[in-house]
DNA sequence: GTCTATACACAGATAGAC
DNA sequence: GTCTATCTGTGTATAGAC
């Protein structure tokens, strides 16, 4: 799978994720109608996304983000009930159908090694789908209220055990080397999380999302498999 | 090389940083006496690291930094010119004495597997003996000004070079697998990066700064050098 | 639903006494 | 050198007209 085939695999969860960004925060939302709700909600989370990732969203005001959404102040907070309320929400809009998408692409059938590149290879597609959302997501962390910060550590937690269970049963099964994958699975995420903070490293480097990718599993194989040369290739799904 | 070690042998680096902070911001400081510079100056700047870190620079009102230093708000403006000054002092400051630090581990006569060890060592150790400069700089980097922002870029970008570099000399001198170095130069970093950036994680997994670079070094060997097995141990410096 | 106008709290910064 | 008191702009948020 390149990244290409992945944007059109994703369809769909696009479409259901901006529907559960209305139904999860309909209380705080004022509007009614449907259709006007979508539209408008989806302009204010681009344009919160492209001020914050610019300038913080501290340092982001109500008056930019009126500016960039074309709403007035007013209409604004027909949305929200706070600004602090905005960031809550766009932080838990995109976490679980990123975290859905993850647990999907692994496939209990396969071989640990296939699904440790298929993990990979999702992490980066859906951060490059998704770049803005995740900058955001990483830089804004710590400005989230006690209670909304530790569900995003659990997130973090959770994604990385998704790592570490295939890295533990490629040890069981023999074909990875028996070491600390908790560990293991922490560097790996590092690397994945480069891509899309320090976007203009790579972009300056000409690397290409599919070319990034197969470099990281390059590494993380040449890591963890026990024997690479007699490992026959995991098969392309 | 272990990080206790480490820390004693830069304590004279520590000394010359914090002298250099005055002299380089000389201009824009009002108070004369340099034992009274030094004193306060060092205050504002780990206060500013703690709140900084805690809810991000732009959050911190100066009134915060009054509180947390005990100097009131007209005596710190005797240390700066604003508030985005005091930011390009702060930021400026490690930058340098980093860059001379990581130079200066690199011995031209050893051999480039050695070089590539000590590098990630000093960079790990550092970033631990330093965390909330690091940490603040690489999360508000973003919020400096145009010229200073490219500045910032060059020296991330000169500090991958060395990396690249000690694993160019290593290609050439067949100890290292022919690859493209500049990106496995940033993904090396994107490792080195981690130990401050997510310190809570390896802190719940009970990982030490020397088991972390340890780590990371086997990982880097694993993938770098041609022949794992057959190459001399590297001595021990 | 969306607008304009405005409340009022708090930001960064400075003047002038000590 | 450091303080207190205060200026002025901007911040978030809302009330009420359309």
């Amino acid at each position: 799978m390149n990244f290409s085939e992945f944007q059109k695999s994703i369809q769909h969860y696009r479409k259901s994720n901006a529907k559960d960004a209305i139904t999860e925060n309909r209380k705080d939302i004022r509007v009614k109608k449907e259709k006007t709700v979508a539209k408008n909600l989806q302009r204010i989370f681009e344009a919160t996304l492209k001020i914050g990732n610019k300038k913080g969203f501290q340092a982001m005001s109500m008056r930019d983000l009126s500016d960039e959404t074309g709403l007035s102040m007013g209409a604004l907070y027909a949305y929200f009930t706070s600004k602090e309320n905005l960031l809550v929400m766009l932080q838990r809009n995109g976490r679980d159908s990123f975290q859905k998408i993850l647990e999907d692409c692994i496939d209990k059938n396969a071989k640990p090694l296939e699904n440790l590149r298929k993990l990979i290879k999702t992490h980066i597609f859906m951060s490059e789908a998704m770049q803005p959302w995740f900058y955001f997501t990483y830089m804004e962390g710590k400005n989230l209220k006690k209670n909304e910060r530790k569900i995003a550590v659990e997130h973090e937690l959770h994604s990385d055990g998704i790592l570490s269970n295939v890295l533990q049963q490629g040890e069981d099964e023999g074909t990875f080397k028996i070491q600390p994958h908790t560990l293991t699975a922490a560097l790996i995420k590092s690397m994945l999380n480069d891509w899309y903070l320090k976007r203009w490293k790579y972009a300056k480097l000409k690397i290409s999302v599919d070319e990034y990718a197969d470099y990281v599993i390059n590494l993380v194989e040449s890591f963890c498999l026990t024997a690479p040369e007699q490992v026959e290739e995991a098969v392309e799904s």
